[in-house]
DNA sequence: TCTGGGGTCCTAGGACCC
DNA sequence: TCTGGGGTCCTAGGACCC
């Protein structure tokens, strides 16, 4: 098993067209220029935390030369593209885990690993910009483990290999329990007080111990620290639950002004649905007030609606989207973020229903043609007119161009 | 002034069934 | 006084991940 994962990755997206900032403190900012998202090495020198709110360290930006990036998930996504598929090109057995991180499958007994790992590092970087680390052991927890130490040390030339048990011992023994993948802060804390510190503490628990304290969670983080691998931690392509939701600027208190913004998460989800060819029952919306302006009054709802029969249909998804809306809208309150989840999702063939009063292959034709007009211009090319104009400006003071996606904004080279 | 967004799974408890 | 037993399904909340 193994795992390949990029380097403080969207720092190291802009850095590949910002050269300039490649030993500078770099931070990428969260939605309207909320919060840190990503850190370059720099930056995380200097204190900067994951999650902290940009405010906080805005002084740093001209006293110690902080570099500032609005997220640009649209360059993000293309990169992360690019840096899987020279990964796949290497070791075709995949399973993406996130925008940043890969799983691959790896016969235990190929030679010469570290080799392997290595040379794919310098691969990837060499066609993408993209720095990875990648690690390789008998489980995935125990591969993470090991592609943080590739990170952390550059003897290992960006691949560490854990393949025996005195490596693994060590490493373990290394390793800060905190650290661990699966094990969270909760988890930490109520570990720390019973004097676990490093994964080696940890694995020297005994079973009925374990479960007793962090049930089945528990049990397959300590059995993978072993080296044996738990197929619990399998994971499938098809989401079963598909979110959009978004903070805004300035917050509404107009049910009107609302109704188009839910309306577009709504047909978001109903395009992100189609394209796993999935269908959903449920519906959710939901809204609620800034919590942390604690002195204004609060108000946080959602509603489900369940529909009887699964459907990818924007318009049924956001018919149901502001009935949920209609029923937990309170007036008088300053709301500052709404979203729409869809769930009960079915992938593939549809089951009917007796009492369905939609002819659903006439709606299957009808939706085959917006996904190819959607497909062809652009998501925003066709709409249900209450989406309207929902474009709210959110506020991205440092947005990088649109390198790879957009031919408006193609990286120009000068050659003298 | 300013605090992200999108996922997964487990567990306990309630509703309901025979 | 004594107040079944066993099973399933669903949900909300809590943990984790990036």
């Amino acid at each position: 098993m193994g795992v390949v994962d990029c380097n403080n990755f969207y720092v190291s997206c802009e850095r590949v067209f910002r050269p300039d900032l490649r030993r500078e403190p770099v931070v990428v900012l969260s939605n309207n220029d909320g919060c840190i998202i990503a850190r370059s090495n720099e930056a995380k020198a200097m204190g900067i935390t994951m999650g902290q709110p940009f405010f906080q360290v805005r002084h740093l930006v001209d006293q110690h030369k902080l570099h500032v990036f609005s997220a640009n998930f649209a360059l993000y996504g293309d990169m992360s593209r690019r840096v899987m598929s020279v990964v796949r090109s290497e070791l075709p057995e995949m399973e993406i885990y996130s925008i940043d991180e890969t799983f691959v499958r790896v016969d235990d007994d190929v030679p010469r690993l570290q080799e392997v790992g290595i040379n794919l590092s310098k691969k990837v970087e060499r066609w993408t910009g993209i720095p990875v680390s990648i690690g390789f052991a008998p489980s995935k927890t125990l591969a993470k483990m090991a592609s943080k130490f590739a990170k952390k040390y550059v003897g290992y030339k960006g691949c560490c290999v854990i393949d025996n048990d005195e490596k693994r011992e060590k490493a373990l023994s290394l390793f800060p329990i905190q650290d661990v993948w699966g094990i969270g802060r909760r988890y930490g804390n109520r570990l720390a007080c019973r004097g676990v510190k490093t994964a080696a503490d940890f694995v020297r628990w005994d079973e009925k111990h374990v479960r007793s304290e962090f049930g089945l969670p528990g049990i397959v983080t300590w059995t993978e620290l072993k080296g044996i691998p738990c197929e619990y931690l399998e994971m499938d392509v098809n989401r079963k639950t598909i979110t959009n939701s978004r903070s805004f600027k300035n917050a509404i208190s107009d049910l009107e002004e609302l109704k188009p913004i839910v309306a577009d998460f709504a047909a978001l989800c109903a395009q992100q649905l189609r394209k796993q060819h999935g269908a959903a029952t449920d519906i959710c919306v939901f809204i609620r007030t800034n919590p942390h302006q604690e002195e204004q009054p609060q108000y946080t709802n959602s509603a489900n609606v369940r529909l009887d029969v699964p459907t990818s249909d924007l318009r049924e998804i956001i018919g149901a989207a502001l009935r949920g809306l209609e029923c937990i809208f309170r007036p008088n309150y300053a709301y500052k973020k709404a979203g729409v989840t869809v769930s009960n999702i079915v992938n593939g063939c549809v089951p009917g229903s007796l009492f369905d009063s939609i002819d659903r292959d006439k709606q299957e034709k009808l939706l085959k043609s917006l996904d190819s007009i959607h497909q062809k211009m652009g998501k925003d090319a066709v709409k249900v007119a209450i989406q309207g104009e929902s474009k709210r400006a959110a506020n991205r003071q440092y947005t990088s161009p649109a390198y790879t996606t957009n031919l408006n904004e193609i990286i120009e080279v000068k050659i003298l």
